[in-house]
DNA sequence: GTGCACCTTCAACCGCAGTACAAGGTCAAG
DNA sequence: CTTGACCTTGTACTGCGGTTGAAGGTGCAC
């Protein structure tokens, strides 16, 4: 199985297949006569696994270290368990944020509707763009930091 | 006020001023006759309403897009509403795409509570991680894609 | 006259997961 | 013997919001 075929039938294009290689986490394969890499079907699994790990947020280097703890001899399930529940917290933080992000677009968003563009001066640039989420009535307040 | 007491001032560091001024979300301030950068008071509102604008999610370049409008002449508020609308779709949309992921996490993770890790094999790599969140009896089946 | 805090510029680097391009080799069919 | 599909390597670029470092100038106090 060369590249082009291991790649179709995974579903990514072969030059992730390539980067993949360099990262460490697929193994360096056979080589032909003609130096094409040469797979067998085991290379399919490998791929699966990659696939779901990121499908569960797992990042390329997360994987990496799964993989790298497999060849060491040890079962890597712990870490991953704890690996997925720190994900799973962070997974939740993030919602959070998200869940504050949105209420603050809604206000924002709510209170446009009442504003008059002629209205908008030069100074405000716009002043439908106010901290605190259009919920205040425009003075220094609390400004939500680092919110992406 | 120079750099760094504007920088104190707004909370920001002083290279951050100079790469917002790189990037046209601040206008060229004066120079002293050191080449030392000459700021009034302005730089703080418009540090301000940078600050607000990435408080409501939006990027540097939309930022900067605005500001243009307002160099160009015109009002950006509409501009804005709109803006604001489709980031709080796109808010929406996360959070739900944040959702599913949470609950694949959650089915991982119970199911990896009765798992044996003696059973984890080498083809496997870590037979906790496997496609559908764990809800599945393992078999070929649904895989989500791109979930970040 | 030197130490120190402050300022200047330009350039490269971080994480993340690839994608794109250049310049060339291989192989089968027509 | 050329065309085209496939393969090889290496390098650089994408978006995002900065951060870090090098190499040097300025200005005041001691």
């Amino acid at each position: 199985m060369r590249i082009g075929e291991a790649a179709a039938a995974a579903g990514v294009s072969t030059q992730t297949i390539r980067f993949y290689e360099r990262r460490g986490l697929l193994p360096q394969p056979q080589r032909g006569v003609n130096g094409y890499r040469e797979y067998d079907a085991s290379v399919l699994a490998r791929l699966a696994f990659i696939r779901s790990g990121q499908a569960a947020g797992l990042t390329l280097v997360e994987l990496s270290n799964i993989l790298e703890l497999r060849r060491d001899g040890t079962v890597p399930c712990a870490h991953v368990d704890s690996l997925l529940r720190s994900k799973l917290d962070g997974i939740r933080a993030r919602r959070r944020e998200l869940a504050v992000l949105e209420a603050e677009l809604e206000g924002l968003i709510s209170r446009s509707d009442g504003l008059d563009p002629a209205d908008c001066t030069e100074t405000d640039i716009c002043h439908v763009i106010v901290p605190g989420g259009g919920t205040r009535a425009r003075a220094g307040g609390t400004c939500p930091r680092r919110v992406r």
